[in-house]
DNA sequence: CACTTGAGTGAACGCCGTTAACGTGAACAC
DNA sequence: GTGTTCACGTTAACGGCGTTCACTCAAGTG
């Protein structure tokens, strides 16, 4: 059971975080300061050290916070669509990693910038910590495939250095004998990097020299992406399922 | 003509930046101090704003300044291929984009990672700032297209939103009337993505959760994109022009 | 030569992270 | 009920930071 105390500090806890919160969002990352969250807690800065041994450890517990965070988001988004219809699935949480990233700069930032110098991520969560989000596609690629069995690479087709990677990749996350062509997990490789590309570049306003807004190159790349998966046309996006299915009987 | 001063100031200034940039290789971005540059120089901090108005304004130079020399590794790199082997010089621009993000990843995060607050790009340089590195590997795809005619996607094959976008970009380019087919820009703005996906994601660390080394899928992505140019198989990279020639002639 | 001007200094202000020594009151043991 | 513990919070202080201001001083200019 929870003690009192605990549940106070708890509270502390997450005030502290969202006064952190609300100073990287006003300052960037790196504007954040351990005097600053006390004063609009109304606290004096050593307190702070009974919750957080430094500044780096504050800061290492929000990008946490944010990855759980962007976790949950995506996996609203998938189960938002119906579970039949996978490319459904896979658009909606791509959609939503893309509208995180875009609603989110500072905290997209922290957990997909570069981390900070001493940063390592952790690794009890189960699934491995920065990969748990690319774990969420490859889940339902993986199902898909299961279901539709699309194209993939063939092992031959895939350079033999890379297999290998492939291989003790597939091997350190148990897929070994999941039945799964190593073609697959190259495709996922290769989309995830498109996807982080595509929101990266787009968050860290790097798209701007070409187009002032990105979401047509985004929905063309994941219309795209779905293509090599055997997923058919997608549905324009910002339809709550049951609306998109309304849209669907109704052409 | 240049006076005895500005030759002065000249070098001070560029010991400044040696200073800097000393700093951030030791402490990352963030990581730079006026107070410790003018200690490395036997300096006293107000010195330094007799050549930057503020910290920020040191920092922003220093990004123009990294920038700069991208751009030149990239054409250095391009231009150690022969002229006609136009596949061999996107390939080495690549490669070379790869190679100095992961020989200077706390530069690399200042140009390509999330800017500061306040950052705005210069536009002085006749070519967009950012999207200059995307020129000089969209003057190659060009020149590779005016020669080999490789298939883009047809105008209507794109979204008509997107095409929208991407003519306004070619227009404000100055990319209306060379010809150029609209596939051909889609083409690019979808291989720019991933590349900056791949060597952000590497030099990033972000990586590491499915691959402790992502040169096989660099290389394996490179030859995707280098086939979707009708661009043949590609020489192993590391290899000098002329080392790969007198490869080609032995084998 | 006198005079301007630009480079550099020292002192100061208000921030910052962090540490140490010190209260204080609630929880707990007997 | 009383004594003890201990987590939570305080103040004071150290050194480092960006930045400003008043000042010196030597190099360049007429």
């Amino acid at each position: 059971m929870t003690t009192r105390r605990e549940r106070l500090r708890e509270a502390t806890v997450r005030e502290i975080q969202e006064a952190a919160r609300q100073q990287l969002r006003a300052n960037g990352p790196g504007g954040i300061s351990l005097r600053a969250i006390a004063r609009d807690m109304g606290m004096t800065a050593p307190a702070l050290y009974r919750y957080y041994a430094s500044l780096d450890d504050l800061v290492r517990a929000m990008i946490e916070e944010y990855k759980d965070e962007i976790g949950v988001a995506l996996e609203t988004a998938r189960d938002s669509v119906p579970a039949d219809d996978l490319g459904g699935r896979l658009a909606a949480a791509a959609r939503a990693f893309r509208r995180w990233a875009l609603d989110h700069p500072p905290e997209f930032t922290m957990v997909f910038g570069a981390p900070p110098p001493g940063y390592e991520p952790r690794e009890d969560g189960g699934v491995p910590s920065t990969g748990g989000f690319g774990g969420i596609f490859f889940a339902l690629m993986a199902e898909l495939w299961q279901r539709e069995r699309f194209p993939v690479p063939a092992d031959e087709d895939i350079p033999a250095e890379l297999r290998g990677h492939l291989q003790h990749f597939a091997a350190s996350c148990g897929l070994d004998r999941a039945g799964l062509p190593l073609g697959l997990i190259r495709l996922f490789a290769g989309c995830w990097v498109r996807l982080y590309g595509l929101v990266a570049m787009e968050a860290f306003g790097h798209v701007h020299f070409m187009l002032d807004d990105a979401e047509p190159l985004f929905e063309a790349e994941l219309a795209d992406m779905a293509a090599s998966l055997g997923i058919g046309p997608l549905l324009p996006p910002g339809h709550s399922p049951s609306a998109s299915a309304a849209q669907n009987a109704a052409s």
